[in-house]
DNA sequence: CGGAGTGTAAAC
DNA sequence: GTTTACACTCCG
């Protein structure tokens, strides 16, 4: 299952001599590879708007009984975007804690007899994300240098939302996530609109984007290959006319 | 002026930052530059044979109030052997107990627009040390590996102790003290003889061996200038034979 | 990996 | 509440 962020590592090295042998040193690396060595160090990177107050950097776990027990956050819910500015890597702003960093993360180790350990006790976990995350970010638009907004492009009318008041807007949030972090094909929902409304939290599937599943017919796709043959026609000649 | 143990420090540095900001560690530098950060450290590596019990690591002073009111001394007054096995630096044994660390000491301050305080009240002190610390080791030998005590050497016969019941043995240690220990040139007494026998609280220099000051005739040192030349070239044939 | 600087549990 | 003692962090 995907992990958010997605590509961080987590690295445990056994100092092997001197006075502190035995001790162990933990690192962690960044999408863009980026070697962290210590929690300020993470907390710089990420920016202020990520609270590491209960994020133990050695276990790289969350100490639940840390969780705000600190003051009131810094910074609005939605100051990650000060965050992503900070941090070259693309974090998508699913949650505002250190919980991005509670999922499961591997192991590398120097020593080569030992095995990579798993964590037994609570298994290969699934990514804990909000549901409906993507309402987040309504009302808010990307925009140029210029600053004029871009618009939201349309969606195929085959194509549905599934959730309480998802907009377009919501719904293509929540496609270019997958397409984006998901391992596994994006389907879309599996279950009926119907069910999904009642009962989001047992119904939705939280690795598929909030739309229905759909029918792709044999004419989509050779819309979409002419569509394709077209766009590199076109980059051809730009080229040609490059010289 | 020598002080005991030769070369200790004390440092006090503030805290800078943190949740204990502004509070203050206190460190002392053995003589062969090991910090140490506490007095069970401290205690640890003198061994057991000093009673720190009235010494008080935070100021580097003596409670007087709290001397001798703790149990009786562990060990015997000629553990201070055990204690020379454990400390890996040569301290004589000439006071067994924290006294050892009453002189003033250098302050090193982190902050550097702060002064060195120097203690007003007490100067620049002499090292205290007891007159005759060397009766302490009266009957005591050395001895090697097959447990085959050492003969003490003989000294010249213009070589003069002095001091009561003072032994060629005592003699002997007092020198080596001196020429270990001294920074200034290590001359003997020079209070006569009778003097020192009537009041050698009074006229006995503590810097100097317990011996009389004596002449060293210019044939004295030809002689022993031709004894060093034998005794390299014993060690150039030696080096022969070897190869 | 070392070590100065800080955190913090246990002892007062 | 404060102090002690030492483990640990974090950066060189």
């Amino acid at each position: 299952m995907m992990a958010l962020p997605s590509g961080w590592k987590r690295e445990e090295v056994v100092r092997q001599s001197g006075l502190s042998a035995g001790k162990t040193d933990v690192y962690y690396y960044s999408p863009d590879g980026k070697k962290i060595r210590s929690k300020p160090q993470l907390a710089r990177l990420l920016g202020e708007s990520f609270d590491l107050s209960a994020f133990d950097f050695r276990t790289g776990r969350i100490i639940y009984s840390a969780v705000r027990k600190s003051k009131r956050q810094k910074g609005s819910p939605f100051d990650f975007a000060r965050g992503m500015r900070i941090d070259s890597s693309l974090v998508l702003p699913i949650r505002q804690t250190a919980s991005i960093f509670k999922q499961p993360v591997t192991v590398i180790r120097n020593r080569p007899e030992s095995k990579t350990k798993t964590d037994l006790k609570h298994g290969v976990q699934e990514q804990p994300k909000q549901l409906f995350w993507e309402k987040r970010l309504q009302g808010l638009n990307a925009c140029d240098h210029t600053e004029e907004e871009l618009q939201c492009m349309e969606l195929p009318r085959n194509m549905n939302g599934v959730g309480p008041e998802l907009g377009t807007e919501s719904v293509l949030q929540s496609i270019s996530a997958a397409l984006h972090l998901n391992t596994i094909p994006v389907t879309g929902q599996s279950s009926s609109r119907s069910a999904i409304q009642k009962n989001p939290g047992v119904n939705i599937d939280a690795s598929q984007p909030h739309i229905q599943q759909m029918l792709v017919s044999e004419e989509d796709i050779q819309r979409q290959e002419q569509r394709v043959i077209e766009a590199r026609r076109r980059l051809q000649d730009a080229l040609r006319e490059e010289l």
